[in-house]
This record gives C-alpha cells, sequence and structure tokens, in this order.
DNA sequence: TGACTATATTCCCGTACAGGAATATTGATT
DNA sequence: AATCAATATTCCTGTACGGGAATATAGTCA
C-alpha cells in the first residue's frame, strides 16, 4: 500500500513545502534553502527522505543538485499533489514560498529553463553569502571516519 | 497547520480504512473489530488517535461507542476524504472492507438506523464470541493499579 | 594539487507512535 | 451486589523520525 507512503511524506511541513514547490519547477537545494529560509541539514535531509521513496528525483548538473516530481507519476500521487494545492492556496506560509519563487524566478528572467538560470546566478550572486536563512558551512577539516 | 495533522492520521493503514468506513456511515467498534478484523486494542487505539486530533466524534448509545465523521468539516479534510476515496476504490483492502460493511447492514435491513441496528443484532448473535479476529479479553481480576 | 562550493551523511538525542498483554472502566442485566 | 459485555487505558518494547552539530564528499576552478 504506497498510498500509506504518500501520506507520510506529507505530514511533515518542510516536505509539504517542498513538493509544492515542486510542482511548480525543478529547483535545486539552494534555491530550497533561500525560499524556505531552512538551515541545509534539515532540507538535504528531507529531500533524501522523498527521494527514498521516489516522490521526486534528483539530477546532477554541475555542482548543483536538481530536484523534480517523476516524470510519470502514480495517480494517487498526482491527485493529492492536486489536493495539496487546493488546500494551501490560502495559506499564509505556501503563499510565500509561492512569492519568494517567483522572485527567484523573475531575477533571472528564465529564458531557457532553470539550468541556465542557474548557471547566470552564479555569475552574478554567487550564492547570496549573507541572506537570511543562508547557513552553509565550510567543508571542515577530515580526519579518518568514524566506523 | 493541522493539514499536517489530516495527514499524519491518513499515515495509517488501520485509520485509513477506519476514516473510509465512516465516510459511508457511523459505526461502533464491534462493527470496525468485525470488518477489519484487528484486535479490540488496535482499533481501540487509533480510535482514540482520531479522536484526538477531531477526526471524529464519539456518542455513547448503551454500551456501545458509536464513532463517525464529525458534522461539520474543514474543507481541508473534506477534500482529503474525497481524495481518499478515489485513490482506494480498487485497492482490494478497501473493497473488501465495504463488502463487509453492506453484508453487515443488510444481515438487519436497517430501517431505522445504526442503533436500531445494533440492538437487534446484539439479541441475536452476541458478537459471535468465536468468529474469526474477534478476540476479545474477559475483564480479569482486578488488583491495585500500579501509580 | 589545493581550496572552495554545494550537498550529503553520520552521530547523537529526544519524542512519537505502533502493537500487544494485562488490566481498568462503565453501563446493563440478573 | 455480582457478573457480563463493550470499550478504554496503562505498561512495556521496539522503531522511526526530527533536528542540529560535525564532518564527509564530489565537482570545479585557480
Amino acid at each position: 500500500m504506497d498510498l500509506i507512503q504518500i501520506y507520510e511524506c506529507f505530514c511533515d511541513q518542510t516536505r509539504l513545502r517542498i513538493l509544492h514547490l515542486l510542482a511548480q519547477t525543478p529547483l535545486c537545494v539552494c534555491h530550497f534553502q533561500e525560499i524556505l529560509c531552512e538551515p541545509q541539514v534539515k532540507i538535504s535531509k528531507h529531500l533524501a527522505y522523498l527521494r527514498e521513496r521516489e516522490m521526486v528525483v534528483a539530477e546532477r548538473q554541475q555542482n548543483w543538485m536538481i530536484y523534480s516530481l517523476p516524470r510519470k507519476r502514480a495517480s494517487e500521487l498526482e491527485a493529492n499533489l492536486k489536493c495539496l494545492q487546493d488546500c494551501v492556496q490560502s495559506d499564509p506560509i505556501f503563499k510565500r514560498d509561492l512569492k519568494a519563487l517567483s522572485k527567484l524566478r523573475s531575477t533571472c528572467c528564465e529564458p531557457d529553463g532553470i539550468l541556465a538560470t542557474l548557471e547566470r546566478q552564479r555569475r552574478r550572486a554567487p550564492f547570496r553569502p549573507g541572506a537570511a536563512g543562508n547557513n552553509l558551512q565550510g567543508a571542515g577539516p577530515r580526519r579518518e571516519r568514524k566506523r
């Protein structure tokens, strides 16, 4: 019964917001960080959770991981995504997310898709190091991995 | 955000089956036991879970607790219940549940609602002590409650 | 090759269930 | 008052996350 899995994926607010955004367009992790204003670990983990359950797919593009909804979606997923849209359309948080998304897109006038967008964004503003919610961490010193 | 709560309620198979049945008609606990073929504790606990989150309401009728969906439901709940219907309509488990439900109703030709049904059922077949999935336990000896 | 960037993983801790066994509880019946 | 029937609650155990800190990793670029 993988309807259950769908609901499991849906019952966390961060995941809901991610899916809601992906219903609009593919996005990379740093976009989620910007839009959701949540720490990197959190987003990365929830994306992993969704990936393991095949609710999203990931594809590497240079340094970025582009996440998107799978092309072929089970009808249950499709139905629930649609239902989700209806349910959240008046919710301030989700509305704000959409607004932040469209702002992010407009700043790079996206002619040929998200990838070109990313490319350009990177040249102009290498991820806005000081922006709110942007708490990237350096790679830190390496040492023997515990195991 | 109580959409999340809805999804939390939906992400367990037993609860899904319960809600799916309640979308048809109010029912009492022993009916769930019969239809779902699950132990009493399990059903009782999931009903408590749903009650605490106000996804169902309970009303005592003599010895029985009648559970039903609340009269006034949030639009999100309504939407998701509808979505659920669509998603499970071809699922064998849920189809079997509906079949079991209608059988249970037809055996008592329900003229004046579930309560009369219960009344009559009880006289004729006092809960079928040996039936499959029916694992009622006696009240057991009492002793000082630990606390 | 070394530094840097974007993202993933591991470790750790706390909490929320899920499920079953053993009662507890409450109203009805005798 | 004692018993019974229907249902709820408590205790216990195991597991799945959720979140954050500290790295780890892989690609890119100088």
